[in-house]
RNA sequence: UGGGGCGUAGCCAAGUUGGUUAAGGCACCGGAUUUUGAUUCCGGCAUGCGCAGGUUCGAAUCCUGCCGCCCCAGCCA
């Protein structure tokens, strides 16, 4: 018997196992995350570069970054950087980097051999035709007037469209499959359409460029893909797949692949397997690119490095990590259930991440005075605080006490409510490395608002001594007046108000859902080791929660801290109900 | 009878060939420790596996019939 915790073994996982043991691919695994360049990476495509690149490693295989760069009329060349910077950032590297572009000359060849067996044709019919002639999700669809020219024509037809003699939308290459199927995806699905575009990266060399179903397939194969590991919608076009292989027959057909032979990027094609899994989902948020580049677009974020953003390098300005993110998608698991994580899962893995590498500091964000009023007038004192209070080995740092503090000012109150263990009028609390303080007066100003509290420090509990054991009911943190400096604070909160942004009432839509208060900009202070920090340098402001030095904004002369999230708090939710 | 998927706790999710008390995590509720109302630790949390029948000594697992949810009609991916 073995207590051993196991690697997640999901279903997926489970095949390939059974894939390598029976020696399929001569046991090899070869797997590949295949981004599109047309917007940011979210923490939704995490789980899927978790799940390849980890499949990979966990087997002794290998994992490719393809750019699927098939629609010149969408992508762009920031997002091909960006993606390899999220990617990395999440701690995974590529074996190969490979763009769909890179195929194209197979993908053309391939295309004509489709003619040429007889399996596919150019039809003239224009967008609004073919959807007439689709049919619908329960009749039928009609053949194209087209479908029936010869082999020889359609070679030429092709072959000018790929020389640029026809306008945008004038023709389309076509699968010839079956017009009744029930499956939508093989009517007859488009493989080649004409785009009359430059390409990021061939240029003005091509004017017709190959459909998803198709370049998909064929560029798996050719990068000798085991597992093709893919979302659930594109179950439906696991029998697209596997036609367009089965017709081709790249490993038996050299002349195919030969282009790849001069470009340095031939490999032994494979014939590898579809799996799908479904999305991730996390509620309070929205994880489709097109609404996330509509709120950049809009200005409703400040980009899509934006910390409320669920975009890796939003999440990363905010103060995630990579290892929690990891974590999260290790403990969400692996199926085919549709489902939404809660977003406290997430804020879980943080805190634990956090928890136990992020030094601890003091800062207060809404100051009240407090004087001690037997401390020494001009007298200052250097205290040590432990940089973690379970890891020795984070070391201490030192700590100025002068006699005017600032406190929080949640942390005293004149009319507690029941269970409140911070300072009360007449009452003790402990000060954080100081010592255990009284509060004997208070100071207000002319509304009758506290604007101060006049306290005494019992010098038989300062730290090291033998009465610091005496047991008070709270301990608050503090900075010093004189010593503290100005820090800009960042407060994050959800960016939407409903669980589900992306199913709202009728006539409304997410953007009605906005959270008012995602932002909270103020000033606090801070001790003063905190201008030292490196830009995204992880802390935990003491009892406050947890914040990153701001990735961009952040600097000694002016100090920004993101708040990453709170500590959890059994207090206020108790206050609340 | 269009096609394809999926139903185990508030949220995820193990459970594979039917076999003793249906893993684990998050959340939640108790309690202990605590110079962070944090962390940590201990305990609780599905007589029940979408529903209804059936087979069996025995069913989340097999059979039948229902019900519910998701995806598909781009020359997007």
């Amino acid at each position: 018997m073995s207590d051993e915790i196991r690697d997640p073994q999901d279903f997926i996982r489970q095949m390939v196992a059974t894939d390598r043991a029976t020696g399929k691919h001569d046991g090899h695994i070869v797997t590949r995350f295949p981004p599109e360049p047309n917007g940011y990476l979210h923490i939704g495509h995490a789980k899927s570069i978790c799940l390849n690149f980890g499949i990979a490693h966990e087997n002794a295989g290998v994992c490719h970054l393809r750019l699927d760069d098939t629609n010149p009329s969408k992508e762009d060349l920031e997002y091909v950087e960006a993606i390899q910077q999220d990617i990395h950032w999440l701690g995974f590297d590529w074996d190969l980097l490979r763009h769909a572009s890179d195929y194209f000359e197979v993908f053309y060849r391939g295309a004509e051999k489709l003619i040429r067996t007889g399996n596919a044709y150019v039809c003239d019919l224009d967008a609004d035709s073919v959807r007439d002639y689709r049919g619908t999700l329960t009749e039928a669809g009609k053949n194209s007037p087209y479908r029936d020219r010869n082999i020889e024509d359609n070679l030429d037809l092709f072959r000018r469209m790929r020389a640029g003699e026809f306008a945008e939308g004038a023709k389309t290459l076509r699968a010839k499959i079956d017009m009744a199927s029930g499956n939508i995806n093989l009517r007859d699905p488009a493989i080649y359409r004409i785009r009359k575009v430059l390409h990021q990266n061939t240029g003005d060399a091509w004017c017709i460029y190959p459909m998803y179903d198709y370049a998909h397939c064929v560029s798996d194969a050719l990068e000798g893909i085991t597992h093709s590991l893919c979302t659930l919608e594109f179950e439906d076009h696991r029998p697209l797949y596997d036609w367009f292989l089965q017709q081709l027959d790249l490993p038996g057909d050299p002349s195919l692949t030969e282009p790849l032979h001069e470009k340095g990027q031939w490999l032994p094609p494979s014939t590898p397997r579809q799996i799908e899994f479904a999305r991730l989902n996390i509620d309070y948020t929205i994880l489709s690119k097109r609404k996330l580049m509509a709120l950049v677009r809009d200005n409703l974020v400040t980009g899509w490095d934006d910390p409320r953003m669920p975009t890796l390098c939003g999440m990363r300005r905010r103060g995630f990590t990579p290892a929690a993110l990891r974590d999260l998608i290790r403990r969400i698991g692996v199926t085919k259930q549709n489902s939404v994580i809660e977003f406290g899962l997430l804020e879980s893995c943080v805190r634990d991440d956090l928890d136990t590498h992020a030094p601890r500091r003091l800062a207060v964000l809404n100051p009240l005075k407090l004087v001690l009023s037997n401390w020494p007038d001009q007298a200052v004192e250097i205290i040590q605080l432990p940089n973690h209070p379970k890891d020795a080995s984070c070391g201490v740092r030192q700590l100025a006490v002068a006699q005017e503090l600032w406190i929080e000012q949640e942390d005293f109150s004149e009319n507690p409510p029941k269970g409140f263990r911070r300072l009360v009028p007449g009452g003790e609390v402990r000060l954080r490395g100081i010592g255990i303080v009284r509060c004997n007066a208070l100071i207000r100003d002319s509304s009758g608002w506290v604007t101060e509290l006049d306290c005494t420090l019992d010098p038989d509990t300062r730290p090291g001594l033998p009465g610091a054991n005496r047991k008070v009911k709270g301990t608050i943190h503090w900075v010093s007046v004189r010593h503290a400096i100005e820090v800009e604070i960042r407060l994050y909160d959800r960016l939407f108000d409903i669980a589900n942004p992306d199913q709202v009432d009728e006539g409304k839509s997410y953007r009605d859902y906005l959270n008012p208060d995602s932002l909270q900009i103020l000033k606090a202070w801070a001790e003063p080791s905190l201008a030292a920090a490196e830009a995204e340098q992880h802390y935990q402001f003491e009892r406050l929660g947890y914040f990153v030095a701001d990735r961009y904004e952040h600097s000694a002369k002016t100090p920004v801290f993101n708040r990453t999230l709170s500590l959890r708090d059994s207090w206020s939710r108790r206050q609340q109900g």
